[in-house]
DNA sequence: GGATATTAGTTGCATTTGTCAACTATTATT
DNA sequence: AATAATAGTTGACAAATGCAACTAATATCC
């Protein structure tokens, strides 16, 4: 047992490592890595509003709306006041956002065939296979939507 | 090809938020995560030095010169000048600091326990072998000392 | 051997990132 | 209607991190 927990916490620091050296969509720097984040989540999510994104991510409401005011200077989203009740704005990406929301995801699948480009393709599958394992044994766990 | 790119892309976004949610290291508020991970890399790392921990975590050296600082000041590291070169210094953990990180290991213990302790010990072994095979599948790479 | 370049680490300043609390507008509760 | 709760905004602030100039030491090159 607790052999196992050094195991596991071995791989994160081993995974954290590796996304902080993919950095995936840290794009030179018209991104931020948590907007890039955001930005994906408001295009994902169905009728995304800021309250969503803020216990998703678990960040302050506040720094939520400053980021979203920022995006919605740059064209990349609008907002739609809902009808059924005037507090919730739904966040909906503009065509300009996900055109942004593309450079980002093209970067980031290029900096994914990088780190893969010197696996076979068999051991691709079991790579593949080994995250969607531990996805599936993790999921059911940390749902909040 | 392109599928497996967004498999694993998928997946990463999956880990950053059970690591979000597990915030390894992330005690109350002594230690920043940055700061348990450097202290903990000081005390794997034989001979630790600033400059290793900056190239490691890729972080300013002026950054790191402030943690270690900072470190100093609560008596958890000390530093020893090389003897080969007067510009080395080495950053040992003093006792007081091998405690401390010795309390943010075992609360990150428990919160790995906490993720696992419902999964069947079976799985727990399918979750670490699968973790295993990606370590062993991406490792070679990123190899920086 | 001295001039010059490089390196490890430090320091102050700037920026980015994030939190907090007070506030507005709206809806829910009683 | 009165009060409480909720979604989002705003400004002040704090923490995290980067940058560039600096010092001291070592390495390189003539």
């Amino acid at each position: 047992m607790e052999e196992q927990i050094q195991e596991i916490k071995r791989f994160n620091r081993f995974y954290i490592k590796i996304m902080g050296i993919l950095s995936l969509y840290a794009d030179g720097s018209s991104f931020s890595a948590t907007e890039a984040m955001i930005l994906y989540e408001t295009s994902n999510k169905k009728d995304c509003t800021a309250k969503y994104l803020s216990n998703y991510f678990v960040l302050d409401k506040g720094y939520i709306s400053k980021i979203l005011r920022k995006f919605e200077k740059r064209e990349l989203i609008e907002r739609v006041t809902s009808s059924k009740d005037r507090r919730v704005q739904y966040i909906y990406l503009t065509s300009k956002g996900r055109e942004e929301l593309k450079k980002l995801q093209d970067r980031a699948n290029e900096k994914v065939e990088e780190m893969i480009k010197d696996i076979s393709e068999q051991d691709v599958g079991v790579l593949i296979e080994s995250m969607n394992k531990i996805e599936a044994l993790l999921e059911t766990k940390n749902r909040r939507d």
